[in-house]
DNA sequence: GCTGACTGCCC
DNA sequence: ATTCTGC
DNA sequence: GCAGAATGGGCAGTCAGC
């Protein structure tokens, strides 16, 4: 039931101790099904999809609010009234509801939803699209949030507008499954960061921890980028042997671009947007290279010399008239960063190790080279 | 077809 | 990205 | 020190409406 779900919702958002929220959502991983889980986990950090699926709601404000209007057959003064009274749609729409049901204009004894019910409509909401989308989306996202409790309908909003706010993230749902499941917390935030599937990873967690061991790194599959911050704490391991290690700092945009067995290229964003197509010189500048691989770089213009983050946005997710753009906005690629290089996963070497390869496999060009840096003992040259 | 509102996502 | 807050 | 929340600016793509 979604109602079982959004009481988790509500116990979470009610304790601002970490460690309690933590095992108020393990009990609850522990007792939900195999084939829920997934679904689960995405709902309680504010999605209904892995962070790479190109799906997408395409529901915002404006179109929200039309369905709240009609739900809840109400002018749009009250709405602001109660907007404004809360700071918060999904808590707003929770106050108008209850309001409702006191007067008894909505019923009470509907159906009750399940946690499958709300995933297959706003998953049916993602998948519309074309002439009149906006208007079926709006009648599907209407007729669920009508047989929502307010409590449901306050946290269906809030997945909606992905503005959850009750102090649980990412972080705090590996640890819940690490305690859940009873899998060490490494093994669930390695998981995580090969596969980019929250979800996923709980359901291993359950039924295959063995196979969630072995999971690892693969061309095609966005890493979840946390390699920098890995890298982070390496400089302060150089730094008690009186080395430090710095990265030139590059004004663009994050990307890990993968090259598989099969020499099929892909480019993902920091947050596993797929943007192959936006980018052929550099594609077609990496074929070039004679190995399979995942590389972590900065995508920056260039002409000449960097130029400004600005010019940037208008290549990295276009898909018309991309040939012009090319030429109009050149960008070169710095790559800071190799992950995995034929068949073999390099995330347990050490930084500098990585660097040595990096620079092996890279000659620089037009399009691509490897990114500055300094191993030193002089803080003065950073 | 053109324009503007809307959405999502880069820093 | 950057800044603030509570643990 | 860490994790989560809140905040700002800009652009490409998509759909609605004229």
């Amino acid at each position: 039931m979604l109602r079982e779900l959004v009481e988790v919702y509500e116990k979470v958002s009610s304790f601002s101790e970490k460690l309690r929220k933590i095992d108020i959502v393990a009990r609850f991983l522990r007792n939900t099904s195999e084939k829920l889980l997934p679904v689960v986990c995405y709902m309680l950090r504010g999605r209904i999809f892995p962070d790479y699926s190109p799906k997408e709601l395409d529901v915002g404000w404006a179109t929200l609010w039309n369905c709240i209007l009609k739900v809840a057959n109400i002018g749009e003064d009250k709405l602001i009234k109660a907007y404004n009274m809360f700071g918060d749609l999904g808590l707003a729409v929770e106050h108008i509801f209850k309001v409702k049901h006191k007067i008894g204009m909505l019923s009470l004894d509907m159906k009750p939803l399940t946690v499958e019910e709300t995933y297959n409509a706003l998953q049916e909401v993602a998948e519309v699209k074309g002439e009149s989308s906006l208007k079926r989306k709006q009648k599907i996202l209407v007729g669920l949030l009508g047989r929502a409790s307010p409590e449901e309908a306050k946290f269906i909003i809030k997945i909606i507008t992905g503005e959850m706010r009750y102090g649980f993230k990412e972080g705090l749902l590996e640890e819940s499954i690490s305690k859940a499941f009873s899998v060490n917390l490494d093994v669930v935030k390695k998981a995580y960061m090969v596969t980019s599937d929250i979800g996923y990873v709980a359901q291993l967690a359950k039924v295959n921890p063995t196979m969630l061991e072995k999971l690892n790194i693969k061309p095609g599959i966005p890493v979840r980028h946390m390699l920098a911050e890995a890298a982070e704490k390496l400089e302060e391991g150089f730094e008690r042997y009186g080395k430090a290690f710095f990265e030139f700092k590059y004004d663009g945009a994050r990307l890990g671009i993968h090259k598989d067995e099969n020499g099929l290229i892909k480019i993902f964003t920091r947050r596993s947007e797929d943007v192959t197509l936006s980018l052929p010189e550099i594609v077609e500048e990496v074929k070039k290279i004679p190995h399979s691989f995942i590389l972590d770089g900065e995508v920056v213009p260039f002409e000449r010399k960097p130029k400004a983050y600005q010019h940037l946005i208008r290549r990295l997710r276009r898909k018309y008239d991309v040939k012009e753009y090319v030429k109009l906005i050149p960008v070169k690629l710095y790559i800071f960063d190799l992950l995995y290089l034929d068949g073999n996963s390099l995330i347990d070497l050490p930084l500098l190790e990585r660097r040595r390869i990096l620079e092996e496999i890279i000659k620089p060009s037009r399009y691509i080279e490897v990114s500055r840096c300094i191993l030193t003992s002089n803080i003065e040259e950073a």
